[in-house]
DNA sequence: TTGCAATACTGTGCGGAACATTGTATAGTG
DNA sequence: CACTATACAATGTTCCGCACAGTATTGCAA
């Protein structure tokens, strides 16, 4: 079930920005958010994720202690708010230094 | 099981390397490789990569047709080449689109 | 001739993304 | 007022593919 080349390309695209995504959603974690406006915002910038996604991995993030969260009544609505913990805020500083390795070596290699 | 943190933020690492494998594999072919001297180029490089990744990884990619191989006899020891194809060479120059969009978003969303 | 490097392959297990679906609450529209 | 769209969160099921560890062969050096 392969699929057409353009089906192909996608897959690829996708699988490109796999590994990515944890860092997009630490680094807007820097202030905190709450799921919904964080699959937004990274929307706005470029970077769309799944909300089957994103619900799971925030969740992940957390059991590995990389993210805290509590539930709060901003507008009427309850909301999980999400936000790093200083493991995170250490983690996204190692993942940004092994993403700029990484940027530059592809830079090379694509050269 | 989930183990140290130093153990997370390699495991963290690796998904970030995990997408760009098939990119950086393809460029490197734009010239005829064999498996070994691709995994020793890419090591070199900075980009090593398991041989129970890199070999899969080939044969995945002849199978959906962006690599051709075929068996030499170089210098006594048989090798097996690989080039782009047609299609490899497009799948190269999409995907290569692709990571640059990535990295301008991702470093807007770092800085 | 023993042993290490080069070269390639594979099977099993596991992590996690995508997709689809469910559910509730609120805002907005006719 | 009833209706619907949107905000917001969760999950479970499927599938893909990497990592790890192991197998196997050949050539060369010690």
């Amino acid at each position: 079930m392969s699929g057409t080349q353009s089906e192909l390309t996608e897959s690829l695209g996708l699988e490109l920005r796999r590994g990515v995504v944890v860092l997009a959603a630490l680094s807007q974690l820097r202030e905190e958010q709450y799921g919904y406006s964080l699959k937004k915002s990274l929307a706005e910038r470029g970077m769309p994720i799944d909300e089957g996604t994103l619900y799971p991995l925030l969740r992940r993030l957390e059991t590995q202690e990389l993210l805290q969260s509590d539930w709060r009544v901003d507008s009427g609505r309850p909301r999980k708010y999400y936000s790093l913990t200083t493991r995170g805020k250490q983690m996204l500083e190692e993942l940004s230094e092994e993403w700029n390795r990484l940027a530059l070596v592809m830079g090379d290699l694509l050269s």
